[in-house]
DNA sequence: CGATATGTTGAGGCGGGTCAAACAGAGTGG
DNA sequence: CCACTCTGTTTGACCCGCCTCAACATATCG
């Protein structure tokens, strides 16, 4: 479950240098991190981390999706994010690394490279790319998170899933069609729903001419959606 | 209203400098930004920026308080943070000044200090002290708005108020007295509420020894408050 | 002391959470 | 190829929390 080939694979090291947070570095900073990072597969459901947990490590997503929640006092788990391949989470430590702020989990077959915050703060110190990026990484991870939090304080849950759909349909098209990445389990998390209010989102929609069958998602008027 | 006393009198330089943000910075990059830092007074209501607008600085605030919110397609208005002396704000984009992703108001009579956003880059890139403030920064905003999200979808109305509450109590009191430093509305939108659903939220907390007149709240037993 | 903002209280409605049951697929093993 | 099972999704019924609107009360300030 836990197989840490603790050197990066060929593969893993392509995937890796490909991410947003990585491409921008320096060539030098690249190749120290690209050594020092841990590659780990991980099985559907294994828990990452958890909320409380000493932080040495952020880590960076090369495969799969990943899911990340808090607990409330009463067992309830709370997904605030869904991450995908490329994504870098729990980031938010580098700066002072000090207890996880919240749990992670495979939400699939995962693969993560797991990299020392110790390491890229004093990177940082040195090399203005790589403080660069994680300026980078955390501007948009705030603008998105804040997108989050207003969507849920605005937005209707049919408007929601509108929103996420419209997210990822060419900018253009009468029509189109999409695949969900995950589970819609996942999904209902990510905009803060139960499943069941997912589903009856959908059903909501379908006046707006979204049809669903299974993971694929048909509408049938962008612009009309767009109005909702 | 909008009365640019272009230069920073020795009294806002004194406050800028002690700052959270400005007061990790290295003596020559502090003495940059105090002096093209531009001090701006501003009466209550007014707008500071507004969501779109092409985003050239970011802002330090003074004194006073400020509300960020966004708007939706119907008008209305929805806050999703409350900035109070000491907090810097839309900072986001410094590191790629595109447009203001929402829009700033004064709630009172304020002082900000605007700072160019070109400028911190190019003084992150050669003075460490710089970036790694800006990583502080972001990192601290986005846990902050990660916990705001979380309460919302997790916790009730009063338990959000208790939760407020607690948050600015001695940590280990029988009895507490709060005195709130702005109007009850601003508190509302920060926990994502009416004004009527926060006036509920009051009394609700009345059985667990909450007692509120006017801006001073009463706290009979905290440990029982922090049952809820 | 009136005049305008700000807070509180009540009634009603809608959105979405929860629980329970029916249903659909994807494996799995016979 | 067909049960059987496990898991994910849908649907219905019900309830609770919060938003809305409207009326009233209380501050705040001329």
């Amino acid at each position: 479950m836990l197989d840490k080939s603790n050197k990066a694979t060929a593969r893993s090291r392509s995937l890796l240098a490909k991410t947003a947070f990585m491409r921008s570095l320096s060539q030098s900073a690249l190749s120290v991190l690209l050594d020092s990072a841990q590659i780990i597969s991980l099985g559907a459901r294994s828990t990452i981390f958890r909320e409380g947990e000493n932080a040495p490590a952020f880590y960076c997503l090369l495969t799969g999706y990943v899911r990340l929640y808090r607990m409330g006092k009463d067992g309830r788990q709370v997904d605030f994010r869904i991450c995908g391949p490329g994504d870098v989470f729990a980031e938010c430590l580098v700066s002072q690394d000090a207890r996880y702020p919240y749990s992670a989990q495979a939400a699939e077959t995962v693969c993560v490279a797991r990299i020392d915050c110790r390491e890229v703060r004093q990177l940082a110190e040195r090399d203005a790319t790589v403080s660069t990026a994680l300026i980078t990484t955390l501007s948009e991870h705030l603008k998105a998170t804040t997108e989050v939090l207003v969507n849920d304080r605005l937005h209707t849950a049919p408007q929601r899933v509108a929103d996420y759909l419209l997210d990822r349909c060419p900018v253009d098209a009468g029509s189109a069609s999409i695949r969900l990445p995950f589970q819609k389990n996942l999904l209902a998390g990510m905009l803060g729903l139960a499943p069941e209010a997912l589903s009856r989102a959908f059903s909501a929609l379908r006046s707006a001419g979204v049809s669903v069958r299974g993971r694929v998602i048909q509408i049938s008027d962008v612009k009309a959606l767009r109005e909702i």
